[in-house]
DNA sequence: CGACGCCGATACCCCGTGGGTATCGTTGCA
DNA sequence: TGCAACGATACCCACGGGGTATCGGCGTCG
């Protein structure tokens, strides 16, 4: 009889429907059905009648309804008095290159609607260190993409994206439906300072021989672009501007995104963020 | 934050010491220490302070031992509510022989214990029947053993004990650390009146020719054994009377205690209590 | 002062369970 | 009588909770 259970059987218990319910529960109707009937043998009575007509709670279940909820209600009273107890805590956040990725804000909601009371500070970095400050101590968990050096870092991957070329739209390349990365050989591309993971410049700069002008930030690299002919590589599936194009590369390794926090560090409210991050990324 | 994590994170704030709290919970210490670890992920929070010296509770973790306490308690009384509400039920549980096997008294209390209120009735049937009148619609569920007629009935495997043959301490064979079932073939051995499912009728004569007299009761076996110097089978592992010996018989299928009930029948208690039986028998 | 022992953490494996999709069976209704 | 609705069933996959083996840090003791 645990909590998720209890949950479970409200939902059902209210709606009078297994398939609203399940809806309700953003989940699918047949592993509802099993819970119920498994809590069923737990308890050790029919909770509900199922007939097509519809679905009725027997006796025992108008009792457990009431009490599960007032055991839930018990149960987030817990949540929040020990959220209390532990006090305001802040987590930092770092994110790289000019809170582009529309998906991070909605992260820092989901946390802090699931975790209340928990500060979540964001700070949003240059593209010169794809750990978002983490080394340096002043961020504590970062939201960003690879490669980078991870010795001493923990990676967690949420995502990959493929990565395409992006040019001018009005380069004769924009209107191919694909590249290969020899094709651009020959143009500029941008680096970054030096001083930046050799693993992330390298990836980044595409491993092509000419050079081009030096950039920290996205919006850098899209000027770049449009006013000195540069060439530059962003992962697919962010709507480009409109005089950009961005062109499918095919043998370019997919850009990971990922969570990354210092290893060892035990704080928990990494791993709460790290969980929750992982969630909203899966759909 | 589920109940079960919680009765966990009970354990070790009661013990302050992971490897007692584990062994209290009948578990063994790395996953207790990584679901309490989950578990201050969870609340965000560190719960308790980890050192060589011991373990001690944090202010966080003082107040969550409280909530805890609190809501476990409550929960129990949810159980203790909707029992009283399903009224009181029974359960006819068959078993088979003469409540020879110690198992099954401990296995019912253990039930009783766990869900008060239940009428644990026990119908103890000779050896005649393995389903213990299940399919006559005596018994809602039948603590047994294998072979016998499947058909419409669902079989949990409980444990599988290896057979030997019972002999008379004063046998010749008797002192022999095994047999084959060949060297016994000389013997009379006793049989099931007819009408007796075949499939278990011909497991327990042990394929010999020689016909003995029939029995139906464990007594009557031993009784035969004793007395009639036939032979017979037994499950190893419970303790022979002195005068009789119990030697392995390396060809013999091993028989399975299983517990059985009419495929289809939808009473929770059935459920609820061979969950319980395949716990007490894993043990 | 080094070897040992205690104890929580970590690494790794395996099975059970919780999630999914596809399909069935029953029943009320048109 | 065919259909639509809906819960149950069958099956599959992945994650989590359980296990064992081992590590690492820190006291203790010979």
């Amino acid at each position: 009889m645990e909590l998720r259970t209890l949950r479970y059987f409200v939902a059902v218990a209210e709606e009078l429907h297994f398939g609203r319910a399940a809806a309700r529960l953003h989940m699918s109707q047949p592993p509802l059905s099993r819970a119920i009937k498994r809590l069923e043998a737990d308890v050790g009575a029919l909770l509900l009648a199922r007939s097509p007509a519809g679905v009725t709670l027997t006796p025992v279940g108008r009792v457990l309804l009431d009490e599960a909820r007032a055991l839930l209600d018990r149960a987030d009273l817990v949540r929040d008095r020990v959220s209390a107890a532990a006090g305001p805590a802040t987590l930092t956040v770092g994110i790289l290159g000019d809170g582009t990725d529309p998906g991070i804000s909605a992260l820092a909601a989901a946390h802090r609607r699931g975790r209340p009371g928990i500060d979540i500070r964001v700070r949003d970095t240059d593209l010169t260190d794809p750990t978002c400050g983490l080394r340096a101590g002043l961020v504590d968990v970062a939201l960003t993409r690879g490669p980078f050096d991870e010795t001493a870092l923990t990676v967690r991957v949420l995502r990959t994206d493929p990565v395409g070329a992006v040019l001018r739209a009005d380069d004769p390349l924009a209107r191919r439906a694909r590249l290969r990365l020899a094709e651009l050989s020959d143009r500029r591309w941008f680096r970054f300072p030096p001083g930046t993971d050799p693993a992330w410049q390298s990836y980044w700069h595409g491993g092509s021989a000419r050079e081009g002008p030096v950039v920290r930030a996205v919006q850098e690299c899209l000027q770049a672009v449009l006013w000195n002919g540069t060439v530059g590589l962003a992962p697919l599936g962010h709507e480009p501007p409109a005089e950009l194009a961005v062109v499918p590369l095919v043998d370019m390794a997919p850009s990971r995104v990922v969570a990354v926090w210092n290893e060892g560090d035990t704080n928990p409210l990494i791993r709460s963020f790290v969980e929750t991050a992982t969630a909203v990324y899966r759909r």
